[in-house]
DNA sequence: TAATTCGTGCAACAAATGTTTCATGGCCGA
DNA sequence: TCGGCCATGAAACATTTGTTGCACGAATTA
């Protein structure tokens, strides 16, 4: 196996996690949840948090290459110095090139990021998570990489309402899906530049049947959005990425779930903890840990 | 005797700071200035740093009110302790009914998920990148609604190196994947809590096999975290919503795309345009409109 | 089955920690 | 000038810290 990076005192922990005996793994596990904690309390004060012998504290840390637990806790407390951590502008001096460019560019595109969500209207959210919630029946439409958006949006409807969401193409070719479209029902288009034939046709197909028309693009003119009931803007090219940022979409579709499902009220509520004791009791979960 | 229970015990010092002797005042200055060591290193560490005589500690911190040395540290501990990530609770108190509820919540978790994006530390997923880079296939996993993510990953990773990437599960049962392992290869697994068993079975596949493997979660505890190559951390429940934010895991996926594209350099470039015009030849695309 | 290694808890150890005491020296009021 | 007061440093104190040696039991190997 590659020697992996020794970045942080944590991450060595963390490889070398798997191949420790059963106490110290448990002993390990605990000092990575609670890192804090290990670099301000004291190894006894832990070892009686943790419910372990205070020497396993000891024999992790030379276990993983350090000389005791002073030597490992004095690597953490290092790697957690906020100096290092808090100042944006001094990310300024990094030069356009060498090692650190690329990390420039991941900083810069996650504070890009980060300056678009809060443009996000919210209004028009609420009002489209009405339509959702009046709608009998919710179709969801997203190509190329808005799939995972509208398959995100597909699973979190269906946690609380699993009979009336469901994603177009997923039963058979979309054209079938196309032509069950009535009104009533809602449905969810998910685009932005450059704009698939597939989505707007299926956006027409919904104005056509007189569904309720909802679109997720990065432009009120986009063709999706065309006779669109209700339309949630996102910046797509707010980065300056390669490709188009879905931040924003993610965030719009976890919104609207997020109030659709506040508008269940109770209903919705309960069918949610039904959804959750079933996949619970099918085990799909790993079990709450000590 | 009874403990201030003020503000922060940062503001408290500074305000006794004033009234108190010479010698005193220089060591409150220091703790002051360095209240991270303060925390972390010996009462005498700070008095040999400060020049000053570590009785000088005791003393102060009696002359604020704290019974000792010991009680000052604990509570500036407790004041640094990152977990309390609340600096909104401010402005929880909007209306909690009214048809504005809704809006404020939508507003609110926009602007909480944001807070979180610039938190994401970038020098890790370059370094998972560079790990891609160099991997001679990439296998991606998510359940549930990390699914999403999995999948924008994969589709954009494609686009530059179609051959070389593939989805856990796509062409089989998972387990038919699993076993394909291989040293050389790279594999990410996308979860956060409440973690699925099928995603740690994938994480303990991969490192068994000795496979690179790269865990994107909301903790470094995250089973499938425990022996990652690379880990890329996110905060999941940041916003106060009812679903976990996956904003976090998409901006993580996207910026690794995107550096990974980076280091392909030409060959990744030509390997998309092709792919491009591809999807233009076969009029995947709506085409630009006057 | 016997021998051996390994993981683990317990208890004793030396070192370091925070606190207290004591002696010194400067300062101000009488 | 004297006497009391306070600030200050050094050293001694009891406590707590991290560490290590030892014994017991389980798992592994011959």
């Amino acid at each position: 196996m590659a020697e992996p990076a020794k970045s942080s005192p944590l991450s060595e922990l963390r490889i070398a996690l798997p191949s420790l005996p059963m106490r110290l793994q448990e002993v390990g596990r605990f000092v990575a949840a609670n890192d804090y904690d290990a670099t301000t309390r004291s190894m006894r004060d832990l070892a009686a948090e943790a419910g372990a012998d205070p020497a396993a504290f000891t024999r992790l840390a030379k276990a993983i290459g350090y000389s005791g637990w002073d030597a490992l806790r004095a690597a953490l407390t290092e790697s957690r110095r906020p100096s290092q951590i808090s100042p944006f502008s001094g990310r300024a001096k990094s030069r356009r090139h060498g090692p650190n460019a690329d990390v420039a560019l991941v900083s810069d595109k996650l504070e890009a990021e980060a300056m678009g969500l809060p443009r996000i209207a919210a209004p028009p959210i609420v009002e489209a998570a009405r339509a959702l919630h009046d709608a009998k029946r919710i179709w969801i439409t997203g190509y190329r990489s808005c799939r995972s958006v509208a398959e995100l949006l597909n699973y979190e409807l269906r946690l609380f309402r699993p009979e009336q969401v469901q994603l177009v193409g997923t039963s058979g070719p979309d054209d079938l899906d196309l032509g069950a479209f009535r009104p009533g029902e809602a449905v969810i288009v998910i685009g932005f530049l450059p704009y698939t034939h597939a989505s707007v046709r299926v956006a027409q197909a919904a104005h056509r049947a007189g569904a309720t028309l909802i679109a997720i693009a990065d432009s009120l003119s986009a063709p999706m959005a065309e006779g669109a009931d209700h339309v949630l803007l996102f910046e797509a090219a707010s980065s300056p990425g390669f490709f188009p940022s879905l931040t924003g979409a993610i965030a719009i579709a976890q919104s609207l779930a997020a109030v659709t499902f506040s508008l269940g009220g109770p209903a919705a509520k309960k069918r949610l903890e039904h959804t959750e004791a079933r996949l619970t009791a099918a085990s799909t979960y790993v079990s709450e840990k000590g």
